[in-house]
DNA sequence: CCCGTCATACGAATTATTTCGTTGACATAC
DNA sequence: GTATGTCAACGAAATAATTCGTATGACGGG
């Protein structure tokens, strides 16, 4: 997917796979938690193991950072979830859509119809980036 | 990331890998085209017979449909592109960003600033949408 | 014909990702 | 202090995805 080097710092990290990216989702509600939240908060799916060894892993790429100062260590997203996500939808975006935001939305609104509401918000978010546009 | 089955033809096709979208965005690009053309157009990355083998694959799961009448077969997309990216989006909205479109968006529009044409377009896009909603 | 070129098929190696079994540390309850 | 439970750390296996080497056949030019 990408290169992948790993020294627990230094470089920008790499984008998460599928089974970290649930791991992330999980950080971001949960906030700092540990490695049993996560796990208990994913589904049954796999061992207690497993989503350690994840998220050591994860460490070691610097997607999360982690707090040892208790006997559960406690993990944390250690990029603000704007920021991956941008990464994520930036990524599909460059890869699936070629480039064009219009099709992106086109097709997340086509998987899955917003509500009014959601479409208003989305509209206000456009005005936003007019605007910034307008300035610059 | 998803269950494979693959017998040539019967349930709805996996998910397209990373280098499988590299691939079917070819052929989106370009139509029905012979391995060799999707490999050129590929970046210098990795031989032929990888592609080759990639897009045997895809067949096997049905992600791409292949006419043999010639000597260099054509190989072209099933899907259509528009729901392909449907999916595409629907997955990585359901899973990165809690099934909220307008977080996707803004993840998009950050990633890739988009003109005034482009977010004149996005709305009128929503305009489509609203109405369709008021008809249900 | 026979050869050089280009194509597919196939199998296996390589790499990436995910999973799990086992171990030792530490804490708490008894 | 000893049993019991939970945890982190490894190492290695299982799985998925990607890559490549080699075999073989079709084609066209000399």
């Amino acid at each position: 997917m990408a290169s992948r080097s790993h020294s627990k710092e230094s470089d920008s990290p790499p984008l998460p796979t599928d089974a970290e990216i649930a791991i992330l989702a999980v950080l971001w509600r949960l906030g700092a938690s540990t490695v049993r939240e996560v796990h208990d908060a994913l589904g049954k799916d796999s061992g207690y193991t497993t989503t350690l060894k994840l998220m050591q892993l994860m460490l070691e790429k610097g997607l999360v950072a982690r707090n040892e100062r208790y006997r559960s260590h406690l993990y944390e997203a250690s990029a603000a979830k704007e920021e991956t996500q941008r990464q994520l939808a930036g990524d599909l975006l460059k890869r699936a859509f070629e480039g064009s935001a219009k099709s992106l939305v086109l097709g997340a609104l086509a998987a899955q119809p917003a509500s009014g509401k959601d479409l208003a918000e989305i509209r206000s978010l456009l005005d936003e980036f007019e605007k910034r546009r307008g300035k610059k």
